[in-house]
DNA sequence: CATATCGCTACGAAATCCGTAGCACAAGGG
DNA sequence: CCCTTGTGCTACGGATTTCGTAGCGATATG
């Protein structure tokens, strides 16, 4: 699983869950992550767009692409599973 | 969603995902992860321990437990979408 | 010209990770 | 008692990654 590889780095989950709505400017996707310094945000976004995961329009922003989409409902379960975790830990 | 911040962790996805079939030591699972330094390794497996996601049984080694084995469920659905990705990307 | 916003880069400091060696402990055999 | 083997794990210096801040070039608006 190389997928695992990719999407432990850092903020790249993050990215990928700040997308699932609607498509952002690269300064609006980097306010929403806590402002992670725009490098490593760059970075990010260049390696997800060159997995076909990403995309960026130059008018409507940062955007998933179908891929993305896919991806991003292959991981919803974390979320049910993510709330009840919280409520145990806090 | 906090949980993302800790998925995204070098390695971490990883050693779950190695411990989705069997219990395994700690060098056992440390040669699975490419030899990953045991530092690392080792803090990582403190994390999960610390969030109830993983045991250390003194015999059997390191374990998910039943919160880690419904984590790694909840991740089920990323592998068919990995494979399907892989056959894209290569 | 002034202002504002965009994506993105530069760069030094800080945090993290890597690679290797080895410690302390326990179990088994001679 | 010693020797070997295996365990979890730590130490430490160097390599890599990330952070934080400042700012560039381009574009649009007044």
């Amino acid at each position: 699983m190389a997928l695992l590889d990719l999407l432990g780095r850092r903020w790249l989950l993050r990215v990928l869950w700040e997308l699932r709505g609607e498509s952002l400017s690269f300064r609006a996707l980097r306010a929403r992550c806590d402002a992670v310094s725009p490098s490593v945000l760059n970075a990010r976004l260049a390696e997800l767009r060159e997995v076909g995961i990403v995309t960026l329009d130059p008018d409507a922003g940062y955007a998933l692409t179908r891929d993305g989409r896919a991806l991003l409902e292959a991981l919803a379960p974390l979320q049910g599973w993510a709330e009840r975790w919280a409520r145990r830990i806090g």
